[in-house]
DNA sequence: GGCATATAGTTGTTTAAACAACCATCTAAA
DNA sequence: TTTAGATGGTTGTTTAAACAACTATATGCC
């Protein structure tokens, strides 16, 4: 196993996922700033849907990698905060539909940016090469557990 | 901005730190399956305690990069299974020293086996070339968000 | 000595994660 | 057609994170 002694010394920051973290923590701040007043949690399942409107709960699960009773908490709120409406489907009737409220359609383009100015801060100094590289090691890391 | 292009691309996995994520699930899951009943969180305390026994509170927030409240439970927690006593500065009134149990010590070549051995399966396929660089740009994104 | 300020830690509150248990609906097979 | 199993979602409980407000102790300055 000729990668254990370089593993081993690595373990701690690997597993607590500190950078990830401090991203997650930089991005509430430039929301909080920019008077943006939601979570990154709540963010990460609008963006999910701003992609594609009308997604149901499991395939929220899916895109957010999160299990289903977090969706069902995170669309509860979201709901309360009038950014999305859960609608029956009607052939299916298990299964909701998570539409955007025109409320949530303006938050798209303010926290994009927000978004892209964070990950602009934390790539500082960092090259393309060496990002395309972390990003396929996290990737496979993802793939390897999943 | 020329990274711009490329870091649009990256934006949700680098944010939601999936792979982390990841290997944060598979421990947990890996600790239950030996029997060991701590939550990653506890065990990310002891791990610092382990390394140097009979840190402050204070200390065991910069080591874990956590905040006073979320150590000030940690420690709670741990006191009640019994794998940690506070113990007053005698110089210092205001500072808690943090110290290991026997019973914490036993743990720590258990654990420590299990860690490694999650983080073979987090890192099955990659090079230690491309790890190297993964944990370079990482540690980069920290120091830039610090 | 007395007071402002800094430092160490705690408590309260909201949000979220993990996991188990649960209900409702759909599907497929006997 | 009824029944077993699968799928979609909800609820309960414990643990933790984030943030603000707080107490207690120490330090430095007048």
């Amino acid at each position: 196993m000729p990668n254990n002694q370089f593993k081993k010394s690595e373990l701690y920051s690997f597993i607590t996922g500190k950078a990830s973290t401090a991203i997650a923590r930089r991005l509430q701040k430039n929301f909080k700033q920019a008077g943006i007043e939601i979570t990154i949690e709540q963010w990460s399942v609008l963006y999910h849907l701003w992609k594609e409107d009308g997604q149901s709960q499991q395939q929220l699960c899916d895109a957010t990698f999160r299990d289903k009773p977090s969706i069902t908490r995170l669309v509860d709120n979201l709901e309360k905060l009038g950014l999305v409406n859960r609608t029956a489907n009607k052939n299916d009737r298990r299964i909701n539909k998570i539409c955007l409220t025109p409320e949530a359609e303006k938050l798209q383009v303010q926290t994009m940016e927000v978004a892209n100015q964070t990950l602009n801060e934390a790539l500082q100094g960092v090259t393309n090469g060496q990002v395309e590289i972390a990003k396929e090691v996290l990737q496979m890391v993802y793939e390897n557990l999943s």
